[in-house]
RNA sequence: GCUGAAGUGGUGGAAUUGGUAGACACGUUGGACUUAAAAUCCAAUGGCCUGUAAGGCCGUGCGGGUUCAAGUCCCGCCUUCAGUACCA
């Protein structure tokens, strides 16, 4: 009887899917276990081998906890809101919605050949409006709500509306917008209700702003800063330019703080908190004001040197900075100008390449010395962010490079002052002096003979005496632009009533997408809802009508941008615990018995999107007790890439002649790439089959050495556009989802980036084979009830110990190995034992579930594998009553005594010294003492 | 520049965390079975030295060090990959 993988697969694959057996119930004696995959955004392409490498491991852990007894929570859905559909329908008219389906039916089929353990009853899609409909709640939420810096949380707008009838703002500590004016319990009930709704908006957490954007023409959209890569956009690789638009942001900046304390309480890699901990960019410092000469101004400044403040010799704007053009002097105003347009023209990848050009200018003003009270010249400088702190510096050439260089460069202007130095000791001819813990500072009044923390401890007391500064933090991380110029998004549930945002009743969502006849921006730059006739909010019947009804009465214009992809991510986890549920987003019972994730998988693109902003979500809800947990991913790993393997083939210029790897280096040659599958595993190009590929290659000409025709290789992402793709259906039809399953696993470390080369696959095929033949006599099903030998017992128990040990360290690549090795050593002691071979497929069943659930069957079992425990190391099989022990004299000499294992230490060292041998290596010399380490090495020191 | 990860045979990768480096697999070579091929099975396979065997020497990016013992620890370099960048 063979292993006819094809019929097992499928019979298997069936058999879940009718029984339900990976339904996880909301409640369960057993304790709790949520397994997590990031969903993936459902792509025409349909899926490669690289996608399901997270979800094996993840279905591999998941079906080891089910071993374990743990009620396991494994669920799967689609990110299925994203632009790819939207282009798509932008190209061929048809509606995203209809390729989006599509798209989820491949994706559905090639996983479910994969056997993955999956709940499919809880599935979500981030584009369907029972799912959505949570999505636009949480923005009500979140508009709903502001941040309480002295309780540290976000709490009910309707608090703080109380607070202003009773006591105006003052004492009101909020994260909010900078420019707020103070007012009065007295103010704020005379203000008009648009007063007030204005007021608010700037308390909220998420709020309307003129905001300076990355706009992309191309994609027609704005982007957040974690989707433009190198100045280009990370889909398309178009140019980005900086705008002024009214968007929607979410207020995330309350939360830096606890999104950077929240890293160390969950087990992320360091890498990923590293990335996270740059991103939200915390630096401690102070705020120091300057006044300006003959003007009523006053620059602010962020500093994390305030130390150095006596080392302070001029100022730098930023070239955007307000005050500009206020204080520029008659005299400066042409040559001011002049460098402001400059650097406006200057995109800012080009601002971002060119780091090492310095340029500047003076503006002819002056500042005065908090301390010294001597002028401070004023320059402005492209060096010098508009976008960080308050986009000016105090210039310390002495302690900053960048201020050094700047210093220098201009040091022949009158308007430059010579470099000071304020540290004791140190030269600073060459460069500047930054650090830190080395310095003690001098030249400096109050602040002579301190080190750096004890001189910015008094700076920041004198500063604060003078009134013109005090301690300050300084975060990096930014407000999250939330609006998109987009079509299949999250439509916004929000409409205008005098230009004021009102939210749509949370008992009428969800707010559907309404039909547009294209998914293009309108002629007057609207984003594509503006094409939709029925988009108007009828306030009194609460529902969407047509657009010719708008009175601005009780019928009013709708929210026209949507939501971004992040929206519905950054909850969804919560969602699976009770995807049903038409009440909440999930029951405080499934969430209380859930609570968070507990293994994440996913890639690493997401370490400061995604990951987040759903945590920021997650905090948020939390807030507003709508959570219990703080954090939504307790563990997370990434897993690497597999890397695909492009073919390239050689072409001779000008011509239609195409040279074999080997010769073209006799040529000039243009590098081609052609599709994987028509090259064997030695490199070499099925010529035929190429010219039946593309037309281009009908009646090209092939130069081949030793007769074959040899490719070059290029190791690069996995990609349609190289050729390079190799799906996962073809692998499982031609060795089936078991081999692919234990090859993605056996390819190397989960977390590496790895090319894929299907070569080895007969490897991990033939120790499927072997392990059918294993449990079978020729024809028939050969296990016997026979008593197990002690070696098959060591075999078993060694395997145990090793394959738990893998899973718990997510070592999956080393575990295929450890079978392999039991299946041999089994198959040569001939072993037919019941007790051992069931406990083995236990153990192989996550790898390989589809022949662990045929074998399983055949020994008797009427349950499914799923429900079996997984065995119990025992030591007593794998306690010797020997040892070999190594022996090494300096390092040098080396022999292996086995002795008894229950030998004291002075019995060894007696043991060692009486062997002959020992004797005889020992010869000529006096050895001074014998090391024994018990129970692992013993040494001999001559 | 900074941060993080890594460098082991022809290849992917193991190595119980300081204890016989190269498990397991691919590939290669030889053999068995076949008219042949495929499949399967067996054997060899880090390099070098000695006619063979026995044996020896060298070997984990490079150079030092600690140790009876280093792929593993310490110091100094080199290289590769990933992330990030005028962050005051």
């Amino acid at each position: 009887m063979s292993y006819d993988f094809n019929i097992i697969e499928a019979r298997w694959q069936k058999y879940w899917a009718e029984k339900n057996t990976f339904k996880a119930e909301n409640n369960s004696d057993k304790p709790k276990y949520y397994v997590l995959d990031m969903f993936p955004y459902p792509s025409g392409a349909g899926l490669h081998v690289g996608h399901p490498l997270g979800y094996i491991a993840s279905d591999i852990y998941a079906r080891y906890k089910r071993h374990k007894g743990f009620n396991v929570l494994h669920p799967q859905g689609y990110d299925s809101f994203g632009l790819p559909a939207e282009q798509y329908a932008i190209q061929t008219g048809q509606h995203p919605a209809i390729t989006t389906k599509e798209n989820i039916a491949r994706y559905r089929e090639q996983l479910d050949k994969i056997g993955f353990s999956f709940d499919w009853s809880r599935e979500v899609k981030t584009s369907d409006p029972n799912f959505y409909k949570w999505t636009q709640w949480i923005f009500i939420e979140l508009f709903n709500s502001w941040y309480d810096k002295d309780a540290d949380k976000a709490r009910a707008i309707d608090d703080l509306e109380t607070v202003f009838t009773s006591e105006g703002n003052a004492k009101v500590n909020a994260v909010c917008d900078e420019n707020i004016t103070p007012f009065t319990a007295g103010d704020w009930n005379s203000f008009s209700s648009k007063e007030k709704q204005e007021v608010l908006l700037k308390y909220r957490l998420t709020y309307l702003a003129e905001t300076e954007v990355n706009w992309c023409p191309q994609l027609g959209t704005v982007l957040a800063n974690d989707e433009i890569v190198n100045g280009v956009s990370e889909r398309g690789g178009y140019p980005v330019i900086r705008k002024k638009m009214t968007q929607w942001s979410m207020r995330i900046s309350a939360y830096a703080e606890r999104l950077l304390q929240g890293l160390e309480t969950i087990d992320w890699t360091d890498s990923l908190k590293e990335s996270q901990r740059n991103w939200i960019g915390k630096s401690v410092g102070a705020s120091v004001t300057f006044a300006i000469n003959e003007h009523d101004e006053i620059i602010e400044v962020f500093t994390t040197r305030p130390d150095t403040i006596f080392g302070a010799t001029f100022m730098t704007l930023a070239p955007e900075h307000e005050l500009v053009a206020k204080i520029t002097t008659p005299e400066q105003k042409a040559d001011v100008e002049a460098y402001i347009e400059a650097t406006a023209k200057r995109s800012e990848r080009e601002r971002m390449a060119d780091v090492k050009t310095i340029s500047g200018v003076f503006t002819g003003a002056y500042a005065e010395h908090p301390f010294t009270k001597k002028p401070v010249p004023i320059w402005i400088g492209d060096y010098v962010l508009a976008g960080y702190g308050t986009g000016a510096v105090m210039a310390v050439p002495c302690g900053d490079q960048r201020d050094y260089d700047f210093a220098k460069y201009f040091a022949a202007k009158p308007s430059m002052p010579a470099i000071t130095n304020i540290f004791e000791g140190v030269d600073i001819s060459e460069e500047a002096f930054a650090d830190k813990e080395k310095t003690i500072i001098a030249n400096s009044d109050f602040l002579n003979g301190l080190n750096y923390k004890k001189a910015t401890k008094t700076a920041i007391y004198e500063l604060e005496k003078l009134g013109q500064g005090q301690g300050k933090t300084n975060y990096r991380l930014r407000d999250a632009v939330f609006s998109r110029q987009r079509y299949w998004g999250e439509p916004f549930p929000v409409y205008y009533v005098d230009g004021m945002p009102q939210m749509i009743d949370v008992a009428h969502l969800p707010l559907a997408l309404p039909e547009v006849e294209k998914y293009l921006p309108t002629e007057t730059g609207e984003p594509p809802l503006g094409r939709a006739d029925v988009w108007a909010w009828d306030a009194q019947k609460n529902e969407v009508v047509s657009n010719d009804k708008i009175d601005h009465k009780t019928v009013f214009p709708l929210e026209l941008n949507t939501m971004p992809g992040w929206a519905g991510s950054s909850w969804y986890p919560f969602r699976y615990m009770d995807a049903g549920n038409d009440a909440e987003f999930a029951s405080a019972e499934a969430m209380q018995y859930w609570q968070n994730v507990d293994l994440y998988i996913g890639g690493n693109e997401h370490a400061t999107g995604h990951l987040l902003y759903s945590r920021f979500w997650t905090k948020f809800l939390k807030d507003r007790a709508y959570l219990t947990v703080d954090e939504p991913f307790k563990k997370l790993i990434n897993q690497g890439m597999i890397l695909g393997t492009s073919a390239i083939v050689y072409r001779i210029s000008g011509s239609n002649t195409y040279v074999s790897k080997g010769l073209k280096d006799q040529y000039e040659t243009e590098e081609l790439r052609v599709d994987v599958s028509l090259i064997n595993n030695s490199d070499e190009l099925n010529v035929d089959a190429l010219r039946k590929w593309q037309p281009q290659f009908n009646d090209a000409d092939f130069e081949l050495e030793d007769g074959k025709y040899i490719v070059g290789r290029e190791v690069e992402k996995m990609s349609k556009r190289w050729f390079n793709v190799v799906n996962p259906d073809g692998i499982c039809e031609q060795y089936g989802a078991d081999s692919l399953r234990l090859y993605e696993m056996f390819l190397g470390p989960l977390e590496q980036a790895k090319p894929w080369n299907t070569a080895g696959i007969t490897g991990v095929h033939s120790f499927l084979k072997k392990l059918w033949k294993l449990y079978h006599d020729g024809e028939t099903f050969g296990v016997t009830d026979t008593e197990p030998t002690k070696n098959d017992l060591k075999t078993l128990h060694k395997t145990i110990k090793k394959v738990e040990e893998d899973i718990e360290n997510f070592s999956f690549n080393t575990s295929v190995s450890t079978f392999m090795i039991a299946v041999n050593e089994l198959t040569a002691q001939k072993c037919t034992s019941r007790a051992i071979l069931e406990s083995l497929i236990v153990l192989i069943s996550p790898y390989a579930p589809h022949i662990a659930e045929e074998l399983w069957c055949k020994l008797g079992h009427k349950e499914s594998i799923s429900t079996a425990a997984f065995p119990v190391f025992e030591e007593k099989h794998l306690v010797e009553s020997t040892k070999q022990y190594p022996i090494s004299f300096n390092g040098k000499m080396r022999f292996t005594m086995e002795l008894s294992l229950d030998l004291s230490k002075d019995e060894i060292e007696e043991a060692v010294m009486a062997h002959e041998k020992t004797q005889e290596q020992l010869a000529g010399r006096e050895p001074k003492k014998v090391i024994v380490v018990p129970g692992k090495i013993v040494n001999v020191v001559g």
